[in-house]
DNA sequence: AGCACGCCGACT
DNA sequence: GTCGGCGTGCTC
């Protein structure tokens, strides 16, 4: 009998592919197994399989798969369902659900590489300049990629020319799969066996004893050998001895030392774990008991918990409950807020069933944490950003999504475009596990599901240890500036709070939501402000480095001295950022200790941490940040917290911005007071009057959350209407017009009037490429999966029509 | 997404 | 006349 596997290729297109299966292979191979298969004339890429049957296809010849590159499935039916579920809904292939969900070290890829044809000889004179190049570089290296070459060659086009040195024999042309998954091999050090009686050993330190550092090398090893049966790395060894690498490596030259390779986890932590006890206070405890209740019955829950109410202890009994029975648990949290206290937090209680998962880990760290838990071999909790839920869990029994109002969950590009707490939904659902959203200011969508009771609402509204929530205080900036008590940007009420705080030894944090130093250059004769060459906007000055950027091409420039239009060289600044207030602050308060947490600071992998550690050890007195600042961190000592302009937030261009500045501003102010004493919040604003800044000082979730929606459905917005975005991209500026403008006639042929634009976004144009978007907004009580069905249909069109090739389309589910 | 095939301008 | 530019279409 012929057997077919049809095979989920990691390229965007919209169909399975089917390849033949050898009878031989048909036993072994499952659905879930990686296979290399030959793609076009000449690839090989890696696949997944995802079904297996006996069908023929019809119109053409499958080929036979080449390699089969697992000996046990690595994704499971479950995932293999939630991929297809995430494909459909977000409207992506399920070959970008297969990029995004596997590390990128499982998919093998072939690469062209050439090789000398060492059956002939050559002479070199028939050879061209740039083909003895290539003949020459095969003399220093045997394999040469076409990449390699093409940089080499400095030219782009370099198949032409292998095609004629192909011709002439000179070099062979062929694929090479390459593995990218290397375990990490840690080398170590032991003695050669032949030393290992007592009396040949004599005889060595004797011969050593003109070799002073060999041999105390040796009696080294010895000393660390007695301390513990653990075996001894060289690192170590040389470390201990004060030895260089020439010393330890002479003596395995002369063989009376020998290394080896052990594989070493990259996941170990070796943390020592607490024995603990949660004691709940009152309201934690009625919480606890409530979310099991939803639980019975399979709800999602949303739990609504202020700052430091103590919503981390109930996640961890829960996840001890869920542990207990045996199953996994899913702690997913926005990137950001990944590196922080609460791991350790996590690790200390649980210790090595703690796994880690998140996109600054290493492609060789993610193959690992993959395994570990597609084998549960480690990882009952799974901590993540919003990747981790691709992980191939086989027994999950809780998913907890905290700080899920956050807007991180959502991947904005490339595609899949998901949201990572609605699909945490589906994957509860399909796993059976049970779905714990937590936040201190639930996202309008997360709420209006918990007011219809599709979710089940658990409130917790008080401060644990009864510890008051922060007094917020609106300062009204127009009225200061009007009346001169401005210092730069700083308010008379906020300089004397920051000094009171700073003077009881107690720490400040500023907020201010903009990077750089100001963000516009402005010429005061002729007005005109530097702009980006590649985008619509204008540069921001950063005084760092004294130059100019552009903060979505990276395009930079020197700071100009005079106007490039005018050369007038009156030029002042517009607008400010974090690094002005560092500035004002150096000056203001020269002898406190400041400290700076934005996109410029916290680069590399362990940015953030090095600068919450400081402050958090109280190195630095005061922290101004972006709205890095806001993400569950918890630091003991600040009393104040200062919000440089609110307005910033609030004018924001879209239709959540209300909703954002909210949930913004309430997370930043529960920075301040988290111990006893009560903690004070100063927000700096031009319209302290503002329906949000009011709502944020009496802290009324609720009055917000009544408006805004009253604001949504007279704007048909979400959660009540659903939209989907469909953005055109492209060089060429008329082209991206026309394709817009007929795609967005054919869809209001049958959407109607709910069909808005093609508009032009507020920039753009962004590296060179012009922008413009069409909005579709889904009534209630139409069909979101016949909407997208239309969609689909117009975009078949569409794609059959030359001209619009060169336009991309984007389309973006529930867009954020 | 690649990559090959095919059609037009700037060079020997 | 060829080389190499990129527009078009296919990949099991």
């Amino acid at each position: 009998m012929n057997h077919f596997a049809d095979i989920i290729l990691p390229l965007p297109i919209p169909t399975r592919f089917t390849y033949q299966v050898l009878e031989e292979d048909a036993a072994v191979l499952q659905v879930g197994m990686r296979v290399a298969v030959p793609f076009g004339k000449r690839k090989v890429y890696t696949g997944i399989v995802a079904h297996m049957h006996h069908e023929a296809p019809k119109v053409y010849k499958a080929k036979l798969i080449e390699q089969m590159l697992d000996e046990q499935p690595i994704v499971t039916a479950i995932q293999l369902k939630f991929w297809k579920w995430i494909s459909s809904y977000y409207m992506c292939t399920e070959g970008d659900v297969l990029k995004a969900a596997l590390p990128s070290a499982f998919l093998l890829e072939s690469e062209t590489v050439v090789e000398l044809n060492n059956k002939t000889s050559v002479d070199e004179d028939t050879l061209t300049d740039e083909e003895y190049l290539v003949y020459e570089a095969l003399q220093r290296q045997s394999v040469i990629k076409i990449k390699e070459l093409s940089q080499l060659l400095g030219k782009k086009n370099v198949l032409n020319l292998l095609q004629q040195l192909v011709v002439k024999e000179v070099i062979i042309v062929s694929q090479e799969l390459y593995k990218q998954y290397k375990p990490k091999l840690i080398r170590y050090i032991k003695l050669a066996e032949n030393y290992e009686n007592e009396k040949e050993l004599q005889a060595l330190l004797e011969n050593l004893s003109r070799a002073p550092k060999q041999s105390s090398v040796v009696l080294m090893w010895f000393s660390l050998r007695a301390k513990s049966k653990k075996p001894i790395s060289v690192k170590q060894l040389s470390k201990e001895s004060n030895a260089s690498a020439s010393v330890i490596k002479s003596l395995v030259d002369k063989e009376i030392l020998e290394e080896y390779y052990l594989q070493e986890d990259r996941t170990d932590q070796q943390k020592e774990i607490e024995k603990f006890q949660i004691n709940f206070n009152a309201y934690q405890k009625q919480a606890y008991a409530e979310i099991n209740e939803h639980f019975e019955e399979n709800k999602v829950t949303l739990l609504h918990g202020i700052t430091s109410s103590g919503k981390t202890e109930i996640y961890i009994q829960l996840i001890k409950d869920s542990i207990a029975k045996g199953k996994q648990v899913l702690y997913l949290l926005p990137e950001i807020a990944l590196t922080t206290q609460l791991i350790s937090r996590l690790q200390k209680y649980f210790g090595d069933d703690v796994l880690v998962f998140h996109s600054k880990y290493s492609l060789n760290e993610r193959v690992e944490v993959y395994k570990h838990i597609l084998e549960e071999t480690r990882g009952k909790i799974v901590i993540g950003a919003r990747s981790a839920i691709f992980l191939p869990f086989q027994k999950l029994g809780l998913i907890i999504v905290d700080e899920s109002h956050e807007t991180t969950f959502k991947q904005y590009d490339p595609a899949p475009r998901y949201q990572a707490r609605d699909a945490s939904v589906v994957l509860a659902n399909l796993t059976k596990a049970n779905l714990l959203l937590g936040s201190a200011t639930p996202s309008l969508e997360s709420y209006f599901n918990a007011q219809h009771h599709k979710y089940g609402l658990v409130t917790l509204d008080r401060r644990y240890g009864n510890v008051l929530p922060p007094e917020i205080q609106l300062v009204d900036i127009k009225d200061k500036y009007k009346r001169k008590l401005m210092k730069g940007h700083f308010s008379d009420t906020l300089l004397a709070e920051m000094k009171t705080t700073l003077s009881e030894g107690k720490q400040v944090i500023l907020f201010q939501n903009r990077r750089g130093f100001s963000p516009i250059l402005e010429c005061n004769t002729c007005g005109y402000s530097p702009q980006c060459p590649n985008c619509d906007v204008s540069l921001t000055y950063h005084k760092q480095n004294n130059t100019l950027r552009c903060h979505y091409c990276g395009y930079h420039m020197a700071m100009q001295l005079q106007c490039i239009a005018c050369k007038s060289t009156e030029i002042s600044t517009k607008g400010f950022g974090t690094e002005q207030i560092e500035t004002e602050l150096k000056s203001l308060f020269p002898d406190q200790k400041i400290g700076r947490m934005d996109l410029d600071t916290t680069r590399g992998k362990h940015g953030y941490e090095k600068i919450i550690t400081a402050f958090d050890q109280q190195e630095i007195d005061v922290l101004i940040g972006t709205q890095m600042l806001s993400k569950g961190l918890d630091f003991r000592n600040v009393d104040l917290v200062g919000i440089m302009n609110a307005d910033s937030l609030l004018n924001f261009p879209d239709f959540r911005a209300h909703e954002r500045s909210f949930h913004m501003l309430v997370q930043v102010a529960g920075r301040a007071g988290r111990t006893q004493q009560r903690g004070k919040v100063l927000i700096q604003s031009y319209n302290p009057n503002h329906q949000i800044l009011q709502q944020v000082t009496t802290n009324s979730y609720e009055e917000m959350y009544n408006e805004q929606l009253q604001e949504r459905h007279n704007y048909k917005y979400p959660p009540l209407y659903r939209l989907i975005k469909l953005t055109f991209k492209g060089k060429d500026f008329n082209g991206v017009n026309e394709a817009s403008s007929w795609f967005s006639k054919g869809l209001v042929q049958g959407l109607k009037e709910n069909v808005l634009g093609p508009e032009f976004p507020p920039i753009a144009r962004i590296r060179n490429e012009y922008y413009k978007n069409i909005i579709i907004k889904i009534p209630p009580e139409h069909s979101i999966s016949k909407t997208k069905e239309f969609i689909e249909k117009v975009q078949k069109t569409y794609d059959s029509i030359g001209s619009f090739k060169k336009t991309r389309m984007i389309i973006n589910v529930d867009p954020y």
